[in-house]
DNA sequence: CACGGATCCTGATGGC
DNA sequence: TGCCATCAGGATCCGT
């Protein structure tokens, strides 16, 4: 999917140009991994009050209740005056006074689930376990650092996981593992304060400079405006198997964890 | 209950 | 219009 970075800045990309906005019509395609939850009737004629994110989801609040999209592993919304008949991987279209919102999901791991308003249990049950956002004042990295002590899991799949912090995916869990010279592979629970204080700066670094870019190290990216990503945040180690470390030249390794593809150097980072 | 693995779905790619 | 195996940005659910 989309990591945090492509979802903020699809957010961006049409959160202002759809605010106000009345719904005028809706319109699922193939199912998506959960049901839209409600009558697509009943959001007809209120109106579009903001678009929210927490972690990888997207949050339309409307004056109807919330709208919560997820954009799975392949993604995409596309926000436009007009939009040509829906595709075969267009799965969800709402019609606005100000426009088209589609989601494109060839995979269709997405979801577009409404819920009357956020401490609802149906948005709970999506939003309630998940971790501090990592651009946001709460990621502190004293409090990062005392939530690994309770894990017993690789760090990398502590990040993934998403309970102690939001957003970080499997290419950004890679890059920030390298930046801050951990192994993937230790246990999170044994990570010094030190280096779970460079591994959150590590967090934040590169999740920020990725929103900045307009997004992505992502092959098929593209926010809202249909816009693709730029290619300008090379990765140092994702995707990079066999090459040589950008900063000692060893070459790069990989390996699975929990059915995901890890990269690191292991000379730049130690277990 | 914490962890590891299977699972949902389609498309791209590379080996044969 | 070749066929088959493998892999891909996620996250839930289920068994141990």
């Amino acid at each position: 999917m989309p990591e945090l970075p492509e979802v903020e800045v699809t957010r961006l990309s049409f959160a202002g140009r759809i605010a106000g906005a009345t719904i005028l019509g809706l319109q699922m395609g193939k199912p998506l991994r959960w049901p839209l939850g409600c009558d697509p009737a009943q959001l007809l004629g209120h109106t579009v009050l903001q678009v929210r994110r927490r972690g990888k989801y997207l949050l339309l609040d409307t004056t109807g209740g919330l709208l919560l999209i997820h954009l799975g592993m392949s993604g995409s919304l596309v926000f436009a005056a007009d939009l040509p008949a829906p595709g075969k991987h267009d799965h969800f279209d709402m019609r606005t006074s100000a426009g088209c919102l589609r989601l494109h999901d060839p995979r269709r791991f997405g979801a577009v689930v409404y819920a009357p308003g956020e401490d609802d249990a149906g948005a709970r049950k999506l939003l309630g376990r998940l971790g501090v956002e990592p651009l946001g004042p709460d990621f502190d990295a004293l409090a990062f650092h005392a939530a690994l002590q309770l894990r017993q899991t690789a760090i990398k799949q502590v990040l993934l996981a998403g309970e102690v912090v939001v957003g970080v995916g499997n290419i950004y869990a890679s890059e920030a593992l390298f930046m801050a010279g951990i192994r993937p592979t230790v246990r999170a629970a044994r990570l010094s304060k030190p280096r779970a204080a460079r591994l959150h700066a590590a967090i934040r670094e590169v999740l920020a400079q990725a929103v900045a870019k307009g997004g992505s190290t992502l092959k098929d990216f593209s926010n809202a405006q249909g816009e693709s990503g730029y290619f300008q945040l090379e990765a140092r180690v994702y995707d990079r198997a066999g090459l040589p470390c950008k900063v000692c030249g060893a070459p790069i390794r990989s390996m699975r964890q929990g059915q995901r593809s890890t990269f690191f150097c292991v000379n730049c980072q130690k277990p």
